[in-house]
DNA sequence: ATCTTGATGAACTTTTTGATTCATCTGAAA
DNA sequence: TTTCAGATGAATCAAAAAGTTCATCAAGAT
C-alpha cells in the first residue's frame, strides 16, 4: 500500500519535529519532504509529495505565494493550510489559491489526520469552528492589496501625507481608505486598526 | 532511574502532541501532566511534575503570572519558557520570576531536551542566540505597567484624553509616556509604537 | 538650610488627522 | 444619447495629537 506523501512547511522547528514524528506513526501517511520558509520549500520539494502541509504566515512571503507557483511545477499537490489565527480572512484567501484544507493550529492531530486522509481522497476538509464562522459572516473582512499597504507604511512610521504620496492617491482618498478599514475591521480609530491587524497578522 | 516529570502548558494542541510524543521518546523523561491555558494549568499540576514547559502568550494571562502562583503552591518546580518571538524582553522578565530555561519555539527539540535536562540538574539554559543578544543590548525595552496600559487602552481605541483619565494622570504626562514607549521602542509614531509592541505580543 | 534633579501639570502653538461638502470624471445601464 | 452610481480629488472646518516652554513640587545630595 503507498503511503500518502507529506510536505511539512513550517519554520517552528519543534513543532515540524513534533508534527512529523506523529505523522509517521500513522500506517498510511508519511513525510518525504520539509522546509523551514517559503524559498526552502520551493527548493525541497519532490516527487514523492502528495500534500503540503503549509504554515501560512511564514517570515518570508505570505505563504498563499508558493501555492500559485507550486500548481504550475508539481500541478498533482494538494495543500491543506495550517495557520496560528483562527481568523476567516485566511481561509477565504486560501480557498482561492485552491487550498483543499484548512486546520487551525489550536486543533488536535487527530483533526490534522482527518484533513490529510480527505485531501488525499480529493476531498475538502475544513475545519468545523471555522466552518460555522464563514457561513455566519459571509463578508468578513478581507482587505485589498491597496488597504494593507497603507497599514504596512502607516505601521513602518510613515504620516498620511507621506503614505498617500508614496501609493499615489490624494490625501482624500487616502483618508477614505483608512475609514474603511476601519469599517471593515469593525474598529472605531486607526491605531485599533493597527492592534487588529497585528493580531490578525496582517502587517508585518 | 526516576524519570523527569514534564509538564506541558500550550494553547496550540497539536504542538502540545508532538512534543509529548518526543518528549515520552525519551528514556529520562515524561510527560506527567498538560493544560491548555493559564486556568487550567494551575488545576492541573500535580506532585509528579518537576519540569514545566511554558508558552510565553498565552490567551489568558501573559503566562508568568502562573509562575509566580506556582512557586508558592509547588516551590521545586522549575520552568522553562517556550516563545514565539525572538525577543529579549521575555527572556528578562522571565529570569524575573524565576525561569530557568528559555527556548524559543523556532528551535530544535534537541535544545528542548538539553534545556530539560540541563535545568533539572540546578543549571539555566538560555538559548545560545538569545545570550548574545542579551549581551550585547543590556538595556532592552522593557515596557512598565502602566506603559503597557497605556498601549493597550489606544489599541482598544481610546483617545488620549480617556486614557489619561483612566489611568489618573494628566494629559501631559499621558504624552511623555507616548514619547518614552516610542523611544524605548526606537520608533517615531505611535502607531508605529503599536505595532512593534503587537508583534512582540506586548498588547492583546 | 540650599541646591540640584527629576517628575508632574498647565498653557500655548503647530501639525496631523477626522469629518464634511462639493465638483469632476468614468463606466455601466437605461 | 442621457442618466446614474461610484470613485476621485480639492477645499474647508473641527478635533485630536504633537511639540515646546514654563512653573511647581518632592526627594536627595551638598
Amino acid at each position: 500500500m503507498k503511503k500518502i506523501g507529506i510536505m511539512l512547511v513550517e519554520d517552528h522547528n519543534v513543532f515540524r519535529e513534533g508534527l512529523k514524528k506523529l505523522i509517521d506513526m500513522e500506517e498510511n501517511m508519511q513525510v518525504v519532504a520539509e522546509a523551514d520558509s517559503c524559498t526552502t520549500a520551493l527548493q525541497n520539494i519532490n516527487a514523492h509529495v502528495d500534500i503540503i502541509l503549509l504554515d501560512i504566515g511564514l517570515p518570508d512571503g505570505d505563504g498563499l505565494e508558493i501555492c500559485t507557483r507550486m500548481i504550475q511545477t508539481h500541478p498533482h499537490v494538494k495543500f491543506i493550510a495550517l495557520t496560528t489565527y483562527d481568523d476567516v480572512t485566511f481561509v477565504r484567501k486560501a480557498m482561492e489559491k485552491n487550498v483543499h484544507g484548512f486546520v487551525p493550529k489550536y486543533a488536535f492531530f487527530e483533526e490534522i489526520r482527518s484533513a490529510i486522509n480527505m485531501v488525499y481522497k480529493g476531498g475538502t476538509y475544513i475545519y468545523p469552528g471555522l466552518q460555522a464562522e464563514l457561513l455566519l459572516k459571509p463578508d468578513s473582512p478581507v482587505l485589498t492589496e491597496q488597504e494593507t499597504s497603507i497599514l504596512q507604511l502607516i505601521a513602518r512610521g510613515k504620516d498620511q501625507k507621506e503614505v498617500a504620496a508614496r501609493l499615489y492617491i490624494s490625501l482624500s482618498t487616502l483618508r477614505r481608505r483608512i475609514r474603511g478599514i476601519c469599517t471593515k475591521l469593525g474598529v472605531k480609530t486607526l491605531e485599533e486598526a493597527l492592534a487588529a491587524a497585528a493580531r490578525r497578522g496582517l502587517v508585518r
